[in-house]
DNA sequence: AACTAAATGCAAATAATTCTCATTTTCCTA
DNA sequence: TAGGAAAATGAGAATTATTTGCATTTAGTT
């Protein structure tokens, strides 16, 4: 069943863990989930390799929600939902990521764009219902 | 040539300093302008204020860049350039901010959107050319 | 003038993140 | 296959941006 060497297990498991929810969690939130199949795992440790995935373009910061940060384990450009009230962290697969936009942007200010982010604010479906 | 009462004018050394800068400063940084002309003003009320500022809806938070806190007095929505190496942020006034998208997202996350942010990451025009 | 409420400075407290260092694990090679 | 270099990890200390408590000053009100 497990096949990975032992080295990189945990390295795995937060790499796994991060693909496989749709929390966009933090490092913390990773620690807590990996805590029943890892219960040894250091918060260090998560910090370390989510900081090493993202120097290697592996995942992608979503900047801080409330002073922490998220974390995507989906590089591909999509547009996120930011609930003001419950810090959830939303994918809309459904919206455009606007093309074209970076040259435009380049032309106007003189500046190499590498990434876009578009992401938007407000309440969840429900906190808007409570 | 002082008018305004002493009781505020660190409150607006603040504001005014934010409003005539195109730095998109954090705490520090407006505690750093500020100094020249009022040496006895204290970080403590420069980010008090700023966050009176935020929650009156008076001035917008653009989130961290690198862990720091950036502020805008422009409370308008229009688009950021973030450089990557050395933080600058920068207005691109020339891109429109995609209207009507909203409307989207909340009929496809069943949210209630009050507030939108694009920004592009990238180098800026003096970083791509060193 | 006296009282209340707001604003401020200072220093301590907080909290997310990073770092240090000793230990373990893996990988490479002779 | 042993031995050593390199990488990964845990634990806790250190760092740092931000917030808070408290005493003091300032403004507004009667």
């Amino acid at each position: 069943m497990e096949s990975s060497p032992k080295q990189f297990q945990k390295r795995n498991a937060i790499l796994d863990c991060l693909r496989q929810t749709e929390r966009h969690p933090s490092a913390e939130m990773i620690h807590d989930m990996l805590r029943p199949t890892h219960p040894d795992i250091s918060l260090a440790t998560v910090y370390r390799n989510l900081a090493w995935f993202k120097a290697n373009g592996m995942i992608r910061s979503l900047g801080t929600v409330n002073g922490i940060e998220r974390f995507d384990a989906n590089t591909q450009p999509h547009v996120h939902f930011i609930c003001t009230c419950c810090d959830a962290v939303l994918d809309l697969p459904q919206i455009e990521v606007p093309r074209n936009l970076g040259d435009t942007a380049e032309r106007s200010a003189g500046c190499r764009v590498k990434e876009c982010q578009l992401t938007f604010f407000g309440l969840c479906g429900s906190c808007a219902n409570s």
